[in-house]
DNA sequence: AATGAATGAGTTTTCATTCAT
DNA sequence: TATGAATGAAAACTCATTCAT
C-alpha cells in the first residue's frame, strides 16, 4: 500500500496509525486487516519490499571478458542507486529512519539487507585487487566506508533536507573521492603519521 | 541513570518501559519523576550527554604553528572516537539505533549533532586543501563519506554485531582507504571512467 | 449444517467462527447468509433439531389397559435416551456445553426443554403414585432427580471424557438406583437420621 | 470482585465486559488491570473461589468409631450444600452456567472439580456399603445420580428461576428418594422388567 | 525526598454481517 | 442461487503520568 509507505516514511513506524492507514487509503479497517494480518505485517511487506528494490539496483562487477570497463560498471551502480534513492525518497527515509530500532526482528532483517549489500561491494574490491586496478586493502573495512559514505551522503541530502547539489555532481564527488582519497599525491610524510607515526 | 542508559541500549526506545528503568534501578515510580519530567526528558537527558561525549572526542585540527602534525592530530582523532565507541557500545547502540527515526524532535536532535561533526571534519578538510595537503574536492561531500565510513564501521562491529577485528586495524585501514582512496596509482583510464565515460 | 453442529460442538459457540463453518462446508460467506439469517440462527435451528431429538426418545408412560408393563416402558425409555446420547455425542455436547450461559434466550430454550422432559417424568412418576407402584413422593423432586442423574452421567461419559463402562451396565445401574435406593432394606434407624434427626 | 462475580452471574463470560466491571466497582480501566491480569485471569480466580467454597462444604463420610452417624453426617453434608447454594446464588449461576462451555481449559477445571466432588461422594458410598449400611451397587454410577440430583434441583430452584419449596423440604425429598428409591416396596415384578425384561 | 496505587487516553485487532456482481 | 470483498462496531489491553500520603 503506497499510502502506508508514505506514511511510514512521514512520521515513523509508531507514529503512524492503523488509523492514518485506512483513512489516507480511504478503506475500512477490516478491509485493511483482509490483506494484511497486522502493522508489523504490513511494514515487513513494505520493507522486503524496498530491499528487493535495492537489491536490484546493485549489479556485481563483471569481470569477464568482453565485459564492460570496471570503472564504467562501478561508475553506472552508483548512478543507479543516487537515481533510485532520488526518486523514491520515502523508500529511503523508511529504510534509513522508520525502520531502525524497532525491535529484534525488524533491526536483524535490518542488518542482513547491508550485510548482503556489503559483500557485493567487498565482491567487486576483492575483484578489483585480483587485477591489480585496487589497492590492497582490507576489503570489508573498504566496503563499509563506500557504503557508509553513500547512506551519510543520502541521508543529509534526502532525509535531513539538506540542499542538494546535482545528483551528478555528487556521485562524481563520491567516486573521486573513493578513488583517489583525499590525500594529495606526494604527502607521503603525512601518510605515515596517519598510518601511526609512533609505529614507523 | 545509567541504568536507562542500558535499558534504552538494549531494547530501544519503545521497548524500554519506565517499569523496566525503576526496577533496575531500585526505585519507585514517583521518585522517577522527581528527577525527570517524562520519558522524552529521561532520553533527551541521556542522548545530550552522548553528544558532549562524542563531541569531546573530536578536535579540530590545529594548523597553527608549534602545533602537532596534521596527520598525527587526524590519526589522534580517529584513534580517539574508535576507543570512545569501544568502550560505550551502548551509547553507539543509542544513538544509532534507539534514537532513530522516535520523531522530528529526536530526530532533529541527532541531526544537529552530526551536522556538528560534519562541520569540524568539512572544516579540517577545507584547512587541509587550503595548507596543499588534501586534493581540492567538495569537502561536504568528503565530510560525509569520512563520517559516513565511520557510522557504518560502527554499526557492524558495535551494534549489528559482526565480528570485530582489533581496533588499531580497523583504524589503520579506515585511515588508509580516507587517505589514498581505492584505486591504485597510475590507473588514469580508469578513473576517467568512473568520472563519467560518456563526458569523456 | 452437520458441519456446523460438528464445529459447535468441538469449540464450542464463541469459539466456532462463521468462518470455520464455511470452510467445513465448501460455500462462500454469501453463500451461508442465503440460509440462515445470522450465527444465531443457525444455532438456534440446530438447538430445536437438537430438542426434537431428545423429545422423540422419551415416551409417556402409556397407562392405558392392554399397553406393555410400566417397568418395561421406563426400561425402554432410559435405554433409548442411552442409545441416543451415545450414538449423538456431539448434540450431547452441545446442549450440556456449547449451549449453556450463552444469554437469557438461549438459556430460556434450554431451560424450556428440561422443563418439558422433568414434566414428562413427573408425569410417569405421578401416574406410578397413583397406580400404587411408586411411593407417594413429591413428583417434581423426584423428576429432578431421574433428569440430574441422567444428566451428570451423561456429562462425565460422553463430554468431560471419562472412560465409559458399557450402556448396558449404566442403564442398570442407573434404573436400579433410582428404583431401590441406595439404602439397604432394614435401615430405618439411618432412615430415619436421614429425614432429619432433630425431628424424631 | 464481588462486582465482577455479581456481573458474571448474571450476564454470563461473554456478555459482561471489563467496561462493566470497572463501571460497578467504580475503579478505572488500569487499576482492573493493576490487580487481574486479563479478563480471563479474574474468572479464574473467581471460578478457584467458588471451588474452594464447595470443596469445604462437602465433607467426607467419618467411619472411624465414635463419630456422629453416618445417616447423620449424610444429612448435614446435604443440607450444608443446599444452605450453600441457598445463600450464594452468584456462585450456583456461575458454577452452572456461566463458566460451561468457555474453552478447553475452563470446561477442564470445571471437569476436575466436579470429579472431585463425585470421588468424595463415591467414597462415602463405597464406606456405606462395607458397612452394610448401603446395597452393593456401582459406587461411581451411584455417586452421579447423587450429584446429578442435586445440580438439577439447584438449577431449577436457583437459576432457572422456578418456585423453591423450602429448603427443608427439599432436602427431605432428595434424601428419601436418594435412599429409599422410587418403587415402592414389594414391586418386584416391575424391578425385574426395569432390570431388563428380555434377559430375565 | 520518596512512595506506589490509581488513572484513562489511546491503539490494535476481531469477526459477524452486507451487498454489488 | 452463489460469491467474496468490504465493512465498522465493539472490546481487550498497555503504559506514561499523577498525586495523596
Amino acid at each position: 500500500m503506497s499510502h502506508a509507505l508514505r506514511l511510514f516514511a512521514e512520521r515513523g513506524y509508531h507514529h503512524t496509525q492503523i488509523a492514518d492507514i485506512i483513512e489516507a487509503a480511504g478503506i475500512a479497517r477490516g478491509t485493511f486487516y483482509l490483506y494484511f494480518d497486522s502493522k508489523r505485517a504490513i511494514f515487513a511487506e513494505l520493507l522486503d519490499g524496498l530491499f528487493a528494490t535495492f537489491e536490484n539496483t546493485i549489479r556485481p562487477i563483471d569481470t569477464t571478458a568482453g565485459a564492460p570497463p570496471v570503472g564504467e560498471q562501478t561508475r553506472a551502480n552508483v548512478v543507479r542507486v543516487i537515481d533510485t534513492m532520488v526518486s523514491n525518497r520515502d523508500l529511503v527515509r523508511i529504510l534509513m529512519r522508520a525502520a531502525v530500532g524497532l525491535d529484534p526482528e525488524f533491526d536483524g532483517k535490518v542488518a542482513d539487507f547491508y550485510r548482503k549489500i556489503l559483500s557485493v561491494i567487498r565482491g567487486s574490491i576483492e575483484a578489483g585487487i585480483q587485477m591489480g586496478l585496487v589497492r590492497p586493502r582490507d576489503a570489508a573495512v573498504a566496503a563499509m566506508i563506500v557504503l557508509g559514505g553513500l547512506k551519510e551522503i543520502a541521508y543529509h541530502y534526502l532525509v535531513a533536507g539538506d540542499q542538494p547539489p546535482s545528483s551528478e555532481v555528487v556521485a562524481a564527488e563520491f567516486l573521486a573521492v573513493v578513488a583517489s582519497g583525499l590525500l594529495r599525491e606526494g604527502q607521503s610524510d603525512q601518510l605515515r603519521l596517519l598510518a601511526g607515526g609512533a609505529a614507523s
